[in-house]
DNA sequence: CGAAACCCGATTATTTTTATCGGGATTTTG
DNA sequence: CAAAATCCCGATAAAAATAATCGGGTTTCG
């Protein structure tokens, strides 16, 4: 169960650009300059584009900028559009997949615990990171 | 983000052996009996063993049995069993991959994030599976 | 125009997941 | 004891997902 560089190289690139916010559209090249692999790092800023999560300038000094504040995008949100949604079976998403029909007894359980990570990862945003805030888990 | 096979298999099987808890051991024959691959089923069902969540009686009449009360089994450690421990970077789990060092700003978050989901596993039992127990998800 | 940059579909390489195979060891039962 | 039931296990194969690369196209600035 763990993330993939997908999600990492993506949060890398998003904490990157809420970072660099006020110095304008940052070139893939800089984002890319702590040795992520560039040509794969720029598939995954296609896809955070094609999320609405960051915009584009096209041409010379052109480059990615973050899409609204960095306090209003989570790491659920990042993860969601690189990784696809958060679920622990098939049927937290998408009822009667496993052909139990509505009476299996553990959906409610995937249910819970798919709500309650998504939950978790909602509940931190780019500005949290940024500004080191000090964090509390929750008792299960 | 999902679960893949191996989890959602584990976590059958070992919902079945819940269930069947007063019927001695269950052959795998009869726990894969919902149409999980045998073979692959038996893979997993070895894992558990030697993570000490299942026992096993070999020979006619044998099969596997949990080892101890349901609600002492958390989803956590059946899923830790068989997909490894969550983690969200690397350095969550073993400081200092990443190369940057302990000042590295984000690790606190990463360690935050697996800190609160591992404690949302942990907090569900197969007993409270099987009982049908209510959940209340946590606010954020 | 030419350099800097993003855009994008296709392909390849690598790794992980999902099995399957074939035989061995143990225990009950007749 | 022999046969049947059952777990055990290393090896291999097939399939899928991930990670990365390629090659060319488009836009924009100076």
């Amino acid at each position: 169960m763990k993330l993939s560089t997908r999600g990492q190289y993506a949060l890398h690139a998003m904490i990157f650009l809420a970072k660099h916010r006020q110095d304008g559209p940052q070139p893939l090249r800089t984002i890319a300059e702590d040795g992520l692999p560039e040509q794969y790092l720029e598939q995954l800023l296609g896809t955070l584009r094609r999320s609405g999560l960051v915009s584009t300038v096209r041409g010379a000094a052109g480059g990615y900028s973050l899409c609204g504040d960095p306090s209003e995008i989570t790491v659920g949100r990042i993860l969601e559009a690189t990784e696809g949604p958060v679920s622990l079976a098939d049927c937290a998403v998408d009822a009667g997949v496993c052909g139990k029909g509505s009476d299996c007894q553990t959906r409610r359980t995937w249910r819970y615990l798919t709500e309650s990570i998504n939950a978790i990862l909602e509940g931190v945003t780019l500005s949290d990171i940024l500004e080191n805030k000090p964090y509390q888990i929750k008792g299960a």
